[in-house]
DNA sequence: CAGTGGTCTAGACCACGAG
DNA sequence: TCGTGGTCTAGACCACTGC
């Protein structure tokens, strides 16, 4: 029976973590009661409450009403990627971001995206190709669809001097979207504007955003060689 | 002026994120005090928080005390990576799983990996290849190096049943670790394991794991050609 | 049905950090 | 220095769900 110091819910996480580190709780056992941990430790259930619904997000314990609360038997690895926008990733590395917009044109939606991108039958969206770079290198090259039902301003814009990746974020805020993060063997064009090989094996993100039912913009990012995406857990 | 129906946090943060999305809330502005929105609701300051500090852990408003909580000027997208063992995610596919340990012997620890994964001097570590099947057709290669200072009971393993992948995980809890996605050519001998052509783009993850300073282990997970890393933001 | 977690309240004190 | 968010309390009611 370990006294801890403090009452702060983050102590009584630590607790609750060195517990099930050590094995005083198996993976699969249920815990004690909320109202048992809190007479446990002097302190309110409130409190205790918030160290186990921490304990609960990290998955590292599940926790159904009335069944109680068990240690996870496979506790799953969370990890919370953050994406930025292209210009303050490449300045957070130190380097001068500059972005050049390769073509634009409207045009029907390709076929392959009918079925995660409903616009209206045989309207046009904007699409877009930019190229950003970090100190004058390639450092991601973007594929873009705007859906210009869902953000007409998009048509009389050039995105010349503010990225269409930076200006969606900050005009039109998404309710959800998809992410999916995959490699991609570097097409010939795409070789050639990251300066690479063509078939290099290149990591790329397919980015759906939506505002309700209405899809905003489905865009794709093939980062240049070597580029690995980083967070701790 | 808008009056909500619940008084639940959830509620509230719906009310909250209506007004950001609308741009009643400027991007960059700052919102009302806890105290005043409490007010407004006609709930309690501690539910107003729970929400304010929901939408801050997305990203949307930035919070700081004394300065106040201000719309989020381009606010980063933050998606949550899930990353079950592999036999779960396989599972989850609706598919059988097995695995094949190709191969297992003790080794000193590479020199590339002498800066993150700190063994003592001269140890050896424990290197294991496996690569995991989905219906008989290889879906992952793995390579992975075990600290036998962490986990000495690995000596005695064989993994031939359980995998190392599932047995770490259910014996050695971790504190932290470190993970990075990226993409790689198929090298001749991983592209015959999970039979495509050389040089197709595999995507990858690296992870390193930590009990405190003690580092567990260091794997590398190759998926097969086509794989896609999914979540929802 | 009844036990357990989920949430809300009203009030209080505290820590950080902007001005 | 002092406004603001961060947290804790003691108590209450509710919602879900396993038994």
């Amino acid at each position: 029976m370990s006294l801890i110091e403090t009452n702060s819910w983050t102590g009584i996480r630590a607790e609750l973590l060195r517990r099930i580190h050590d094995r005083e709780w198996q993976p699969g056992e249920q815990i004690p009661h909320e109202a048992d941990l809190a007479e446990e430790f002097g302190c309110a259930r409130t409190t205790v409450n918030r160290a186990l619904r921490d304990l609960a997000d990290s998955g590292l314990v599940i926790r159904k009403r009335k069944a109680g609360t068990r240690v996870a038997l496979n506790p799953p690895q969370r990890a919370t990627l953050t994406i930025p926008i292209i210009r303050e990733e490449v300045e957070g590395l130190g380097l001068d971001y500059r972005h050049s917009l390769l073509e634009r044109d409207l045009r029907p939606l390709p076929a392959v995206l009918h079925g995660a991108f409903k616009v209206s039958l045989g309207a046009e969206v904007l699409f877009l190709k930019t190229l950003h770079f970090a100190d004058d290198r390639p450092f991601v090259y973007e594929e873009r669809y705007i859906n210009l039902e869902a953000v007409p301003d998009a048509r009389n814009r050039a995105f010349e001097t503010m990225s269409a990746n930076e200006w969606l974020v900050q005009t039109a805020p998404y309710t959800h979207g998809d992410l999916s993060l995959f490699a991609v063997n570097a097409a010939e064009d795409v070789a050639e504007l990251l300066d690479t090989a063509k078939d290099t094996a290149l990591f790329a993100i397919e980015r759906i955003t939506w505002t309700g039912v209405m899809p905003i913009t489905h865009v794709r990012l093939v980062y240049a060689p070597g580029y690995r995406m980083r967070t701790v857990i």
